[in-house]
DNA sequence: TGTGCATACTTGTATATACAAGTATGCTGT
DNA sequence: ACAGCATACTTGTATATACAAGTATGCACA
């Protein structure tokens, strides 16, 4: 016998599936959910907390419970903000910034952003750090005509993968891991020694 | 005023980075746990069902709850077991076996499980379904000085994945993620066009 | 016309309780 | 000696209940 609670969960799961809630429509609220399937309010309340540590629902006190738009499935890849990452793991989260400025896109970098060479790009390297140890070095270019304010942010406060993922949220992407040797400036914001070989990560 | 259950969280935190709980050691059950902070039983649980749920710790029942191995960081990969991924999704997982025997280590296979050529080794090849579509096409090779009753296993029922890391997890793992252009019979097996791209992950 | 309050919803936290189910240990009877 | 059972632990599921806290709506009063 299945337990309540996950019957639930699938009955929620494929009325999702077949169409008959789209992302952003409401979901029955806990004591709803606890009427239509005769359980208490905290067994329909399992259902839901565990949907939206899944990422399927989303919530607000004293709004409802909503379906949350589907992410893109990559089934081995998970984006995460790596600040959540290391606060996850109850490590000290903080960051450097290297760089950060509005430059004109080089040659490789319009292309691959799909705009003209000369046009002004937000550019920003972040060396991001778990208990002061830097362990991910980020070189991120950004198209302004996504977004308006990208440089005004306080990255101290809120990184910027987290704010990316806030205002536009990747539809597709396009990923590439690769093993490469790391080149002198990179290894010695990271505090290695140059030549070492590290993962590569490009995300488009 | 920080809710109690996020207390109790933050003092297993502490005692696990202090060094004075390591990994495989076994946490207060949740009955100790609820009498140590003066809290109820459920108000213990969803302490230690949060942490769970975080991959700090590891619970079975009839056991207890223990520290988890810290997760070698690897910061946007994260090893998960296709089933759970796939039935996660909501999605009916399912597998075909092609092949599922004992054969004498080749020259390669020998080299890389640090034994002799010919010993015997395990080797199965099994394609992950989801929703009847192939997703992924698994070549595996396993020491049988690591694990003896490997190939008596119900593969339908319980993914070779999980079971390895029931018995023997991860301590340490190198992984290499590569664009490969796929073979004939992995083609075939994978209802794809021969020479299509595609991604290909070494774990050792 | 509004300002503000009462009210009725929502989710969030917390407790006490009950029984089910898995596991380990030791004791008892053969 | 040992098979099997009783027992005492563990986590898993489920309920009923209470109050806190955030939000929206409408009504009353100035």
């Amino acid at each position: 016998m299945q337990p309540r609670y996950r019957v639930i969960k699938t009955a929620i799961l494929d009325a999702i599936e077949s169409g008959e809630m789209k992302p952003g429509s409401q979901v029955p609220s806990e004591n709803q959910l606890a009427q239509q399937h005769g359980v208490s309010r905290m067994t329909a309340r399992r259902a839901l907390s565990e949907m939206v540590d899944e990422g399927i629902l989303m919530r607000s006190q004293g709004i409802g419970t909503f379906v949350s738009d589907s992410r893109p499935m990559s089934s081995m890849l998970e984006i995460k903000s790596i600040r959540d990452e290391i606060e996850q793991r109850g490590h000290r989260y903080t960051n450097e910034i290297l760089v950060l400025e509005t430059s004109p896109a080089s040659d490789a970098i319009a292309q691959r952003l799909g705009i003209d060479v000369g046009e002004p790009v937000f550019h920003s390297i972040i060396v991001h750090c778990e208990n002061n140890l830097p362990v991910q070095y980020e070189d991120r270019w950004v198209n302004p005509a996504w977004i308006n304010d990208y440089l005004d942010k306080d990255f101290k406060a809120q990184t910027a993968n987290f704010y990316l993922n806030q205002v536009a949220p990747l539809s597709q992407a396009d990923h590439s891991v690769e093993a490469v040797i790391v080149e002198k400036d990179i290894a010695q914001a990271l505090l290695i020694k140059p030549k070492e070989p590290c993962l590569k990560i490009t995300r488009r």
